[in-house]
DNA sequence: ATTACATGTAATATAATAAGTTACAGGTTA
DNA sequence: TAACCTGTAACTTATTATATTACATGTAAT
């Protein structure tokens, strides 16, 4: 299955603070602009909280940037918000047969080469920030009015 | 949520494949190694047998490898088994508010960067072959008998 | 040919999970 | 005190993976 869309939420939320910068972002409001309920993301906010991307209080509407754009990763927001369960991409079925040979070793045997890939996908991550976003989206806006 | 165990499961296969290769591995053997149902197993032989790797005729018994164990790469099995949906590892949320200037350019914003993300972990699965994940196998098999 | 037994596959059941929703407790400010 | 926000628990709904049942079809040996 393809890794949650509350990965490509958050990422759409901290664009919005980002071009928003000026205004006061409640929950509803975001949750216009991604087209969901605002507990949804009153939730993806309080993973960001966590991760100490962004600031947000009991009681004081709006959500703003705790980091500049420019020093948050895809990454930090994949983390972030656990888009992955445990930290696993990689399903392993589980109680494969200890009496044969292939079933009493395959999930150790597999394991290391499932890391290897999951940290390259990270590393990508790693090497694109929410700036990057923010500049994608206004290049395209500037092509819409042409 | 993880990608499907059935990738785990189409290496399990594979191994078993090759290290039994003078038997005859029958859908009812291989679940009893993978310890799950044989018309699973069957359903994930096919997609093999669909992508060329194995060797599967109905109503002779068993299935065979098709190349050999160092000439299948788990990036070969992660597509033939579609490990993830429509090729999509990462999920986008739909319908973004086309009034919000992140809305309507978002999906388009994010795309290729997640495309590029997908890529680096399928160059990584295309490293590795399902020689290497018997080796690996083996050589743990080695270390039990010490 | 008929028997035994395998694969292929449709249909269904079960379980797990994501996302959406309601309801409300608790915090903040005017 | 009133208005309004966030935080969060509880629940609903929808989607999907996996397991299972049932059976059609193919093969080979007797």
């Amino acid at each position: 299955m393809s890794i949650s869309s509350r990965f490509a939420v958050a990422i759409h939320i901290l664009s919005l603070l980002g071009i928003n910068k000026d205004q006061i972002n409640t929950s509803e409001w975001i949750a216009g602009s991604v087209n969901t309920n605002p507990v949804v993301i009153r939730k993806i906010t309080g993973y960001l909280k966590n991760a100490g991307l962004v600031h947000v209080r009991p009681g004081v509407a709006g959500a703003s940037l705790a980091r500049d754009l420019s020093d948050i990763s895809l990454l930090d927001v994949y983390k972030a918000v656990q888009a992955v369960p445990e930290n696993e991409l990689f399903g392993i079925h589980d109680q494969p047969n200890p009496a044969c040979t292939v079933g009493r070793n395959i999930q150790q045997a597999i394991e290391p080469l499932f890391v290897t890939a999951q940290l390259a996908l990270e590393k990508a991550l790693g090497n694109v920030t929410i700036a990057d976003v923010v500049s994608n989206i206004l290049e395209q806006e500037r092509q819409r009015s042409n």
